[in-house]
DNA sequence: AAACTCGACAACCGCAACCCG
DNA sequence: GCGGGTTGCGGTTGTCGAGTT
């Protein structure tokens, strides 16, 4: 039967968008919503395909895009988040407020790709070429035992761009944008000026929060490409180390609150850090750190008053580039080239490739779905 | 000044997932 | 459950401007 064309080919116009045309989209879509992007075209007036108007909105013309340079932040976040999802943009663009995925996908080729192959570090696998790491200093089980931990932010980071890709559509299903509530040409940080649906905050603190978990039990969190079962999945981890500390465990963590109980900073279970985009590992302690991060020690489960919150809540802490807990002494594979790429010294995180580098090293593949062993 | 090269980024293409009747 | 339409996504290409020869 064959594909049906996104439409008719003849006639429309392909290549670079003229100001009028972005007027007349803009225009259009500020009054009536785009609706049926296949049918835009013809009613904003335009000699386009839905699709190319879709692009050109979601790429360039919607108010809450944030366009220029890219922050250190910006930069740190993206090369971590590629580490643990690959060439997943539009996930890696959920945590980065006002990017689109093209643009990040763009600036990965174009800047951060060759940054990285530039400090002898392979962009596909996160891997130093020199595999001087593999070894962690002859303790492979922290190799393990970190790759599972970033299998478990990977799943996390995917289920949260979901809850995300969710969220707006049943914001675009309240039927197309209200024009109302579109304020053209300003930020998006009024919570009217965009038809972005409110952020999800933590989706897997919801999933735990809304059905509490006795040890065993089982939570399922669905992902376009995975399917975790929680219970299952935190134990084969736990025992990759020893064995739990004090229970400390997400599921068991909520199932000590009561069902729809909203778990507040401060909590013992939850004590979330007011920063930005620590979420679902950061409801746990994060002050106990350090000067050491606790999963660099070893084994890390075993070590006095290391909890699974700790745990976690490093991890975060330490993809985010958070200094906190992030003074191990491996050796820094940046110095070699730091002056070349001026990447780490900018912000002085010393570690920041070292463990990223650790974090990541024999994990699953860029390209990979998360896959848990056991 | 013209030709050429290269980098950056916008835009396109095609596949896959999703939605809905 | 099925099939057609729609949308999302990621890889790739095209265009343009700046720099170099």
């Amino acid at each position: 039967m064959g594909r049906s064309p996104c439409c008719e080919k003849i006639g429309l116009k392909k290549g670079p968008w003229t100001p009028e045309e972005d007027q007349k989209l803009l225009a259009y879509i500020e009054k009536h919503g785009h609706g049926s992007w296949r049918a835009l075209p013809a009613k904003a007036g335009l000699q386009r395909c839905g699709k190319s108007c879709r692009l050109r909105w979601t790429n360039y013309l919607r108010p809450d895009i944030k366009r220029g340079e890219f922050s250190l932040q910006e930069e740190q976040t993206i090369i971590q988040l590629h580490a643990l999802l690959g060439n997943r943009w539009s996930a890696i663009a959920t945590h980065l407020p006002k990017r689109t995925d093209n643009e990040i996908k763009n600036y990965w080729n174009t800047h951060l790709k060759k940054r990285l192959a530039k400090m002898g570090i392979d962009p596909c696998t996160h891997k130093a070429k020199i595999d001087m790491l593999s070894s962690a200093n002859g303790h492979p089980e922290k190799v393990a035992n970190l790759s599972h931990m970033a299998q478990w932010e990977s799943a996390r980071l995917e289920a949260e761009a979901r809850l995300a890709r969710e969220s707006k559509l049943r914001a675009a299903s309240n039927s197309t944008i209200l024009p109302q509530q579109q304020h053209m040409g300003t930020s998006s940080s009024s919570s009217s000026a965009t038809p972005l649906p409110p952020a999800p905050v933590n989706p897997w603190r919801e999933a735990w929060s809304a059905k509490p978990a006795t040890q065993g039990e089982r939570i399922d969190l669905e992902s376009p490409t995975s399917t975790l079962s929680l219970a299952e999945n935190w134990l084969p981890i736990m025992a990759s180390g020893t064995e739990l500390v004090d229970g400390n465990a997400p599921a068991a963590a909520a199932a000590t609150h009561q069902e729809g109980e909203n778990l507040e900073p401060g909590d013992a279970g939850w004590k979330c850090v007011a920063k930005d985009r620590v979420d679902c590992f950061t409801g746990f302690s994060i002050e106990a750190f350090g000067s050491e991060a606790p999963w660099l020690s070893e084994p890390y489960t075993s070590q006095a008053g290391c909890s699974w919150g700790q745990l976690g809540a490093g991890f975060t802490a330490m993809l985010l580039g958070d200094s906190g807990g992030q003074n191990t002494s491996d050796s820094c594979v940046q110095e070699e080239d730091e002056e070349a790429t001026g990447l780490v010294e900018r912000d002085g995180n010393k570690t920041y490739w070292n463990t990223i580098l650790n974090s990541v090293n024999s994990s699953s593949s860029s390209n990979s779905p998360p896959v848990f062993y056991h």
